[in-house]
DNA sequence: GTGAAAGCGCTAACAC
DNA sequence: GTGTTAGCGCTTTCAC
């Protein structure tokens, strides 16, 4: 009844090999590209392929080979809006440069963390790209110890085979900052990320040393530490509208932040931008969505994910720790409208008696 | 000088069954849970394997064994925001089942499909589900061709190892219609998805069901053709709100549109929810952070992402097509800020004489 | 330039 | 129960 078993019908190398009466390794040879083969033999077997419709095997090519042609991503959380992008970015970069993609989220969660690490080693992937809070130590160890490139956004490298993507956030925050100085804020505030994060006190020092560039003072209350959730946001907002000289603009870390700021303004019956300039930070897609869309400064998570891969590349091939620096990431300001000349200035007059001209700087 | 080649010091099995006193099978057998083997021996495994760190090669495993322990998972467009959830489920519901995936994003693109299809046929994935728009004739055949299983969503099986799940879009259409009517709406608009995309036209069916059944009429002006972008949300919002009787009430085929809507319906002088109510279809996360937040139908992406895992893992597990019929996935209404009883209603007295009586049905 | 043959690390018969 | 062994499909010396 069951006579499939009979005959196998397999379609590997040797059955190529057999209709274009060649050798396995001479179509090994062709499929790979050597270029030491006859061209009469290479358009036979090309030919023995697309008539058979045959696939070579990944597997057994890794396995051979020692290369599996897999790079790990690990995430934090794909549902921040941020990811997407970057992950889109990853993936097309490394198809392109002929690797698999292989996601790992956290979710800020120790054990999945592992369960990823354990994922990626099994896997055998040749690089992995971190884009979480951090890695714990014995994590990053045990990748390590397998020489297994990695690279990370905004941390220093701090041992071996570990490559680091730099953001330049300076032109980004100081053309926010300058923006609003235009527009004729002086009681500008930060709404920072998370204190351990790298790449949230990377912003907040761009935003002081931007600040203090132009000659603003920055007081201390005006620096608000958030997470970058929408809800610390809306606590930051409330927090920082309702000191006794409450900023006149607000700058957020990242645009949920900002998103959680809006809520919490319209709340107090502060307008935007009227009554409150906002800028966010990494132009997620849904910030031009937002009512009123979103001024906002850009990270494009596509190019750091681009030049992740890229250095994992690099990495691979010259069997070096991936310490070359990769390209540094630009940051720009998307002015949208939720920007605007202090109207309810009064404040602003009480608070500083000189005359109020625009700052060109 | 080089001499890290003299002593390969590879980690393999071998190397374990020689550490612990065993053979190859054994080990083989106890990182199987093969269940006959003694639990001395076991142990001893066991040992050997943490001492050395030992971790299967996934690669020569999925060669012996046939099974990549991979799925395929092929979307659209992995910005549209409805999308990263749904891979995140996808995700953890395949590690769950020891499953890897790898995701294609085909951006609508034709020649990206098929570069998809061939890396996955490359890589010898055991199933894919399938979250596009649809998939070409010719690659759908070369995936069925080769008995690997799929799973569409809302799409019934045309053919082979292809099985479908089923979105119910009744109950949370319904459950929308209804609340609007409830509110004193009568004159309840469209903005519908693509044409050709089976569940666009699903929801619209069951719209008009949900409609006729609580005995509203929707002239024909009243369905708009829109593709799910936001930008034709806004132009279908202002196409609606020209009309000699605009409606009062637009409900969208998904949020995306919903927000083009909000955006036309600003400039055109229209506030929601007093001017206009709008009922979006998705939840995606951003629906309650909008401005109003969204009124919308929910229908749950890790849902239809565990089904779809579900369901392939069932049609690799009993090497049968995958017809079985996955659990149907539900939808309901999530009542926000968007809808509330028409106040510019002179226009719809004007219409319709009869008194106005909210109906409770 | 081409082919024969030796594995890559593992699983699964098959013997014991 | 446990060990021996033959491959899985491919790449890559190594002869010719």
């Amino acid at each position: 009844m069951n006579r499939k078993k009979a005959k196998p019908l397999r379609l590997d190398i040797r059955t190529v090999a057999q209709t274009a009466g060649v050798s396995v390794a001479t179509v090994s040879r062709v499929i790979n590209n050597v270029q030491s083969v006859d061209p009469k033999l290479s358009k036979r077997v090309w030919n023995a392929v697309s008539q058979l419709g045959y696939i070579p095997n990944t597997q057994a090519r890794a396995l051979v080979s020692g290369k599996s042609k897999l790079f790990g991503l690990i995430i934090s959380d794909i549902t921040n809006p941020f990811f997407p992008e970057l992950i889109q970015g990853f993936e097309d970069k490394a198809v392109e440069v002929g690797y698999e993609t292989l996601i790992g989220s956290t979710n800020y969660d120790l054990r999945k963390m592992e369960l990823c690490v354990q994922r990626m080693l099994e896997r055998k992937v040749e690089g992995v790209a971190v884009m979480t809070f951090g890695i714990e130590e014995p994590l990053l160890e045990r990748l390590t110890s397998q020489r297994i490139p990695m690279v990370f956004v905004d941390v220093a490298a701090p041992d071996a085979p570990i490559s680091a993507i730099k953001v330049d956030y300076r032109k980004g925050l100081f053309e926010a900052v300058q923006h609003l100085a235009v527009l004729g804020h002086r009681r500008i505030a930060f709404l920072r990320g998370p204190l351990r994060l790298h790449s949230a006190t990377a912003r907040v020092e761009a935003f002081q040393q931007a600040a203090k560039s132009i000659g603003l003072r920055v007081p201390p209350e005006y620096i608000f530490v958030g997470n970058h959730t929408t809800e610390m946001g809306s606590i930051g907002a409330e927090t920082l509208l309702s000191l006794k000289e409450p900023p006149t603009a607000i700058l957020c870390s990242n645009d949920m932040t900002a998103i959680g700021v809006m809520h919490a303004a319209l709340r107090k019956g502060f307008r935007i931008p009227e009554d409150l300039s906002l800028i966010g930070f990494d132009d997620i897609k849904f910030a031009q969505f937002l009512l009123p869309p979103l001024t906002t400064v850009r990270m494009s998570g596509r190019e750091i994910a681009a030049s992740a891969v890229l250095a994992l590349r690099d990495a691979v091939a010259s069997d070096a720790p991936p310490t070359v620096v990769p390209s540094d990431i630009q940051t720009n300001l998307i002015v949208r409208q939720s920007t605007a000349i202090p109207q309810g200035s009064l404040s602003d007059l009480t608070l500083q008696k000189r005359p109020k001209k625009q700052r060109t700087i």
